[in-house]
RNA sequence: GGGCCGGUAGCUCAGUUGGUUAGAGCACACCCUUGAUAAGGGUGGGGUCGAAAGUUCGAGUCUUUCUCGGCCCA
């Protein structure tokens, strides 16, 4: 062998991977072959794994956050496919709801149009096309990300079928009777005589008046209390009708007074919280007045006191309840309650079963649901209020203030929280509360803590509000008796809608005459047709029974749900219910939830820190495998942080994974050849390959241990590892010399390469499911008649290639390895040496290591000319480097003090 | 304000039931190599484990408080 004739490595894989350009030449190529179609026809009939697609909601372009959750589900995909499963993702677009709606009313007033003159099914239709545009532009960012699915026959909370389905399921709450209607406060305009979604809301300043009135306590445990009087203050006095509760906070401290100053109060006992009492005595201008007692505020628990107007009509109860919204911020440090003013108030109300009422109309007057004040203006009834209030001799003081209210966008009017009807699931008539934390419990949670988070919000939760005033959505498909009130409930109605909407989309609703739905068995001038829509949470929350129930091509309930943690309160939270409601358990086997996006120093991203990164950007400037890499190795059940500095870092991994490719391409010519490991002879192998062959049999069980418990971080991080240090560093570097200067029949040549063909195939397969897009420029360029690295399984290798004693050698051979290299380098420092070939190598070992080195080149180990080895009793291990002596072969480098035994001809 | 979760080298992450001097890779510095070459190898520096207090013979690990950050709720 000569100069000429040595075995450099020659490959087509160009070491600059390009991926920006290069990654959508391999998109044109997946879509030309159809690459989700022959996946599926290569898995028919194996065990499905479907991970069902939690969808984005429709509406501007993906962000870090969609990116990492779209390229997760991917890598999960990917891992069952190619672990033997037939692994389906079918991508969803969630399409309803508010956010559409303004969008398109945005545009209205850009064009001066107003919405109120459109007809609601041609605004609807804008909404529809405004979705559909914002699904296609998703899909192809989607895509881009090199997330394989079928994209073809993605679902959405619009398509017809998905929208017949909706009424299905709520026909099914209806039949239970657990869909009930009750009342809930909004935000209402008496002037447009409207509720207002939040959006709609301007904060401005606004005069109110202000009272310290007073409740009688008409019982309690604490026994001190009874008789004397619970002080509230309150900006909104024409609720004090519709006052149900008093709230206090138990951590608070209150003090009990007795007033002994002239006037209504003289010689009563009030109470109030002790930090306020400063600013209360000041307030009511109370000058005299003595403490009876100091104590906490879970002393109120068991009070109940009555109402300022008891002697007007008001017989009622009024307990207090213990709430923690309840501050010392302004006021008494006790709030009073009108369940249908408020929504913290409604919420502990429900929470204590007082169900708020309709106290007050569209207009602004209260109903006959309010004794004395009935067909009275709320914004007319503050006086009169405070007028009986004192005529009560409860009234302790009352002002004025200003502060910020909330007020209408269009009218600028002021708004009030207004109970109106709206439609609820029961979390308890039919036990569904029971049901979901059964369910919680059967399910597996990624990472183990939300199973906790989802429980706990499960388990306090009030009932399902299900119903919206607006109109971009599923009409809720109820008819009312308007004789008898009572709801319509018949399966044949619910159906006959559905049939419809599968027809034609749920728009005839708002357009069509009511008997069309009614059929024939109902006259429809006896119902009222209610013209509110289904909240966008049941919408998604259906998607299991639209997508998975229908699909012949998936299962129900899916293999798994996967979205970010603030999902508990969403999709999985919706999709629980509404599946436990219906179906008695759970859509999902297993959930696995991931933090959010953050910057590098974890703080969130918001425009105004400067700080967003776009995928798009990201993308442009390094290719989707390395946004892959980032993906797999950050941690997602905590935040995952991003920047540029975060990238680079991915970039250069990538670099090293890219090079050992490279190497391993280089070195077999581009020519792989398939290993069979049946037939494969171990001990005919040089030791070094029998311990890198149990090094990746090691690595493969770690591998798939990793991957059972979606622990990716862990995985890559065992990959690189393997990479740099087994590979580039061990291996590669000691068997260079081997490759390049030992003649291509060489058996010792031969089993490396043989080495490298399985080394190769195994890290394609194993970092496939990451590097999606390397990884099959590589296939494509090994097997120009195979289709792709994605219709392949993982490998299997045989129980012999593991040996625990081998490596337990090695582990020593290496530690002596690197005493060797820090004795070469005190030689390179000093100048005496430069490359390790000019080292020559004098090992002292203990004795006790004789055995275990005996058959060892330490020359071939440290890449080292020479290498000499001493068995002592008295030292443990030493190595002496000189300088090598003799000539340099021009064909290996190494010196020789004769000719090279390899290269003398 | 409340609930939950988290803070280990510049970065991404390990660190078993509390038990030697807290680990790995990357990045960095220096050196070597120029036959993986906009590559490759070697050596090395770098951490009061967010802070404080406590329990313990012993705390990155357990308890409490504080702090910073995130999600959800209000």
């Amino acid at each position: 062998m000569t100069k000429s004739q040595i075995n450099l490595p020659k490959t087509a894989f160009s070491m600059k991977a390009n991926l920006p350009t290069r990654e959508p030449e391999i998109l044109k190529y997946w879509e030309k072959i159809n690459l989700y179609q022959e996946i599926r026809n290569s898995s028919m009939g194996k065990e499905k794994f479907i991970l069902h697609d939690g969808p984005p909601y429709a509406n501007g372009n993906i962000h870090m956050g969609t990116a990492l959750n779209k390229i997760l589900k991917d890598i999960i995909v990917k891992f069952h496919q190619m672990n033997g499963k037939d692994s389906i993702y079918v991508p969803g677009w969630d399409c309803h709801g508010l956010p559409i709606e303004w969008k398109i009313e945005e545009q209205y007033k850009k064009n001066k149009k107003n919405k109120n003159e459109v007809p609601v099914v041609e605004f609807r239709k804008e909404c529809r096309s405004f979705a559909e545009k914002w699904i296609e532009v998703h899909k192809s960012q989607f895509k881009r990300l090199g997330v394989v699915g079928d994209w073809e026959n993605y679902y959405s909370t619009m398509s017809f079928d998905a929208e017949a389905q909706i009424v299905r399921e709520l026909g099914k709450f209806l039949k239970e009777g657990s869909l009930y209607r009750g009342f809930k406060p909004v935000l209402w305009s008496t002037v447009e005589k409207t509720a207002l979604a939040d959006a709609e809301v301007e904060y401005q300043d606004h005069k109110s008046d202000t009272i310290y009135t007073s409740f009688k306590v008409k019982s309690s445990d604490l026994k001190d209390i009874v008789g004397s009087e619970i002080v509230i203050w309150t900006t909104t006095p024409w609720t004090i009708p519709a006052n149900k509760a008093l709230a206090y906070n138990e951590s608070l401290d209150y003090v009990l007074l007795h007033l002994s100053d002239d006037g209504d109060f003289k010689n009563r006992k009030i109470v109030v919280a002790e930090a306020l009492l400063k600013s209360v005595i000041q307030e009511c201008e109370i000058k005299a007045y003595k403490k009876i007692k100091t104590f906490k505020g879970k002393e109120f628990k068991n009070t109940i006191c009555n109402h300022p107007f008891l002697n007007l009509g008001y017989k009622i109860d009024i307990p207090m309840l213990e709430a923690r919204f309840v501050t010392l911020e302004q006021g008494t440090g006790i709030v009073h309650c009108a369940p249908s003013h408020g929504p913290d108030d409604f919420n502990l109300c429900l929470n204590n079963g007082i169900k708020a009422i309709e106290t007050v109309d569209g207009d602004g007057k209260y109903t006959n649901n309010v004794k004395l004040f009935e067909g009275i203006h709320i914004f007319k009834a503050n006086p009169i209020v405070i007028e009986k209030l004192k005529e009560q001799k409860n009234l302790l003081s009352n002002g004025e203030l200003v502060h910020s209210y909330p007020h209408s966008w269009r009218s600028k009017a002021p708004l009030v929280h207004r109970a109106t009807p709206q439609w609820f699931i029961s979390m308890e008539s039919h036990k569904l509360r029971d049901k979901a934390l059964k369910a919680i419990g059967d399910t597996t949670f990624y990472p183990s803590k939300g199973k906790e988070r989802l429980k706990s919000m499960i388990e306090t939760r009030p009932d399902w509000c299900v119903s919206r005033q607006r109109v971009w959505g599923v009409p809720l498909p109820i008819f009312i008796n308007k004789r008898t009130k009572e709801i319509l409930v018949d399966d044949d109605l619910i159906e006959n809608i559905a049939s419809i909407y599968e027809k034609e989309g749920s728009d005839c609703w708002f357009s069509d005459d009511p008997q069309r739905f009614l059929g024939s068995k109902y006259k429809a001038d006896e119902f009222e047709k209610l013209s509110d829509i289904v909240e966008v949470w049941f919408d998604s929350g259906s998607t299991h029974s639209f997508v998975l129930e229908k699909r012949d091509d998936l299962k129900w309930p899916a293999s798994m749900y996967l979205e970010g943690s603030d999902q508990h309160r969403g999709w999985f939270h919706s999709s629980l219910l509404e599946s436990c409601g219906t179906r008695g358990r759970a859509p999902f086997e297993s959930i696995l939830s991931h933090g959010f996006v953050v910057d590098g120093k974890g703080l969130k991203m918001s425009k105004s820190l400067g700080n967003v990164i776009a995928p798009e950007d990201i993308l442009k400037k390094y290719g989707a495998d390395i946004l892959r890499i980032w993906v797999a190795s950050s941690n997602y059940e905590e935040d995952l942080r991003i920047d540029y500095s975060i990238l680079d870092q991915h970039a250069e991994s990538y670099r090293k994974i890219r090079n050992t490719f490279r190497y391993l391409l280089g070195n077999i010519n581009d020519n792989f050849e398939t290993i069979n490991f049946d037939k494969l002879d171990i001990n005919e192998l040089p030791e070094l390959e029998q311990l890198m062959l149990h090094k990746i049999y090691v690595l493969n069980d770690n591998f798939k241990k990793y991957f059972n418990n979606y622990d990716f971080h862990n995985l890559y991080r065992e990959l690189l590892n393997f990479c740099t240090v087994d590979l580039s560093a061990f291996y590669f570097d000691i068997r260079k010399d081997n490759l390049y200067c030992d003649s291509k029949d060489s058996k010792k040549r031969k089993s490396t390469i043989l080495l490298l063909n399985i080394v190769l195939n195994a890290l394609l397969k194993w970092f496939a499911p990451i590097l999606s897009f390397t990884t099959e420029e590589i296939f494509k360029l090994l097997f120009k008649d195979q289709k792709s690295i994605h219709l392949e399984k993982f490998l299997e290798f045989p129980n012999k290639f593991k040996n625990e004693k081998l490596n337990e050698k090695w582990v020593e051979l290496i530690k002596i390895r690197n005493i060797c290299n820090i004795s070469i380098e005190e030689k390179r420092a000093s100048k005496e040496i430069g490359s390790s070939l000019e080292a020559d190598l004098k090992i002292q070992l203990n004795k006790k290591f004789k055995d275990l080195t005996e058959n060892i080149d330490f020359s071939e180990l440290c890449i080292t000319s020479k290498a000499k080895v001493e068995y002592k009793d008295d030292i443990e291990t030493n190595a002496i480097t000189s300088k090598a002596q003799g000539s340099k072969c021009p064909v290996c480098w190494k010196i020789n003090e004769i000719s090279c035994p390899r290269h003398s001809e």
